[in-house]
DNA sequence: GTTATTGCAAACAATTTGCACCCAC
DNA sequence: GTGGGTGCAAATTGTTTGCAATAAC
């Protein structure tokens, strides 16, 4: 038996599967363009509203605009900084035991958590962030 | 001296300070004029941006919206069905310590943070959602 | 042939922006 | 009178929906 999952699923699944980083729904429709594989942005929200719900897809939103990762490759958790935007991967988590625990106590299937820190960084506490207004 | 803020962050961060949960924009805009003390949509906007940058808000996106709270009352942490929307809050903030330490090995100004819990909860897992899929 | 999937375009909703007005200093 | 603060309405942007065309079985 191969694939019993639409097409949409699949390729959208396979993209994420190649990223290092979440990517938002448009990004998605221009990645999969470039693919050959181009799908309809309608298309696309319905498979990742789909693959969310069914699990296999984490979402993180920033800036306004949603941004899709595979769950087999948690997200990493940032710090966000609230004035020039950029973020910072941390590279633990410190919530994967609390996770155990919750399943219990609550009867509650985790899927995936979010863990975000928002504040400032040290260039833009230092400075009024001029340089630092850009990246990402 | 009285306040240096403008009236709309005052009367902003005066509904906030009322409130036991986080409230979207447009739930601002409407409990504001309820308390004659009406603002524009836009200005309402342009405060919660300003107060956020200021640390003095806190923001969480769910289902598509906005939702802010002050940061001296720390929004709760939840475990959120990606079924049937429904959130319940933890007690427990399991990560103020590491908040911590990242201020000082990234040196970063941590003013708050998000942790979420995404998955399924007792009644979407059991069920086919049929009886749990309305309450928020 | 029947059902699920897809694309397009229109509809929506949250948020942002342009601009004129107004109020405080 | 000058400048920040405000409101309104228009514009933008991410996302959803209706529906007809298409592909899967």
């Amino acid at each position: 038996m191969k694939s019993k999952r639409p097409r949409s699923h699949d390729r959208i699944l396979r993209l994420l599967d190649a990223q290092t980083r979440a990517l938002s729904a448009q990004e998605i429709f221009v990645a999969l363009r470039e693919r050959q594989q181009a799908l309809g942005l309608a298309t696309i929200y319905r498979a990742l509203d789909a693959l969310k719900l069914d699990g296999q897809l984490q979402v993180r939103t920033q800036a306004g605009e949603s941004l899709y990762s595979r769950v087999t490759q948690p997200d990493r958790h940032h710090l966000t900084c609230l004035q020039c935007g950029r973020s910072v991967p941390l590279d633990r988590c410190p919530v994967r035991d609390l996770e155990q625990q919750l399943q219990q106590s609550h009867q509650f299937e985790v899927f995936y958590h979010t863990l975000e820190f928002f504040g400032r960084c040290k260039c833009c506490s230092a400075a009024a962030s001029q340089d630092c207004a850009e990246s990402s």
